[in-house]
DNA sequence: CTGGCGATTTAGACAAAGTCCAGGCAGCGG
DNA sequence: CCGCTGCCTGGACTTTGTCTAAATCGCCAG
């Protein structure tokens, strides 16, 4: 038997005013990838989101997420975080903050903003300017105590 | 005609010394990495290291130079650097420091230690210990001056 | 020496993530 | 209703990295 999974999602006004705000069209899929990812503050991989929109019934091509996922980010929507080599995820959470990267697990998560002390940048190279300060931190699980 | 191009290498001493300190069995093959790489600091991804190696001549196969690149920085010869998703570059200072990306050009460079105040860490979640903390700060070009 | 043995290396098949393309579709303005 | 522009799509393709099975290496006991 198939197991039936309630996936939240924004109601479709509220996708398409996010949208409209960051000066994005607001297409069929572009909605649909908007309704299930600005739910919550959550971290995703590309092949995550194909997989969450297509559960809820709507089907949206590979290269579509693609696309959006990376107009969005464009537009602000969606802050890229790389913090493995082989995938990269979108973070909901588009303001600026930092990362805890568990390492045996792949699970990241957001470092509450305060926690964090706004250091002092260096100086950019010559010619660049700043774009954004990621923070990762990596950790490891804990080893099991010794008797 | 074919261009003659000097590749510096560390002396077959040297590069046995360095492995041996981190108890690295220095094989032929890991020789040859090491003695490209570790001649001053740079970040290289494991593509550039294949071609660097093979240029000097002697040729080291592809597995090969993943599987060093991995274990040298598994025994903490090397550093993983995560900054594009798609791939990982080495770095061979391996202290504590942090970087410079380039979003433009996919230039990766060190920050002058001194320069970054080491700020005071959050908690880590429970049941995980910190391995390593990465500050990636992203710069773009800066755009030509307006007339 | 010589054979054996665990560790290392290798070519090439394979996998995963992401990009590209050519054709089809949607939706708006006229 | 037509035509234009941008958007979407399946599927081929590329890149980075991993895996496997077989060959080779370095070393040592006999
Ligand atoms: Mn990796
Ligand atoms: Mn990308
Ligand atoms: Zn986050
Ligand atoms: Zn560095």
């Amino acid at each position: 038997m198939s197991e039936v999974v309630a996936i939240p999602v924004l109601s479709e006004e509220q996708a398409t005013a996010r949208l409209r705000e960051h000066g994005i069209l607001p297409t069929q899929q572009r909605l649909q990838i908007a309704q299930v990812l600005l739910t919550r503050d959550q971290h995703l991989s590309a092949e995550q989101v194909l997989e969450l929109v297509n559960a809820t019934g709507k089907s949206v091509s590979k290269a579509t997420v693609y696309n959006t996922l990376g107009l969005f980010a464009e537009k602000g929507i969606l802050r890229e975080v790389n913090v493995d080599p082989i995938r990269a995820f979108y973070d909901t959470n588009s303001s600026a903050h930092h990362h805890f990267y568990n390492v045996d697990t792949g699970e990241l998560s957001d470092i509450d903003s305060g926690q964090m002390p706004v250091e002092q940048l260096p100086v950019a190279p010559a010619g660049t300017v700043v774009d954004e300060v990621d923070v990762i931190i990596r950790v490891r699980n804990a080893d099991p105590v010794k008797p």
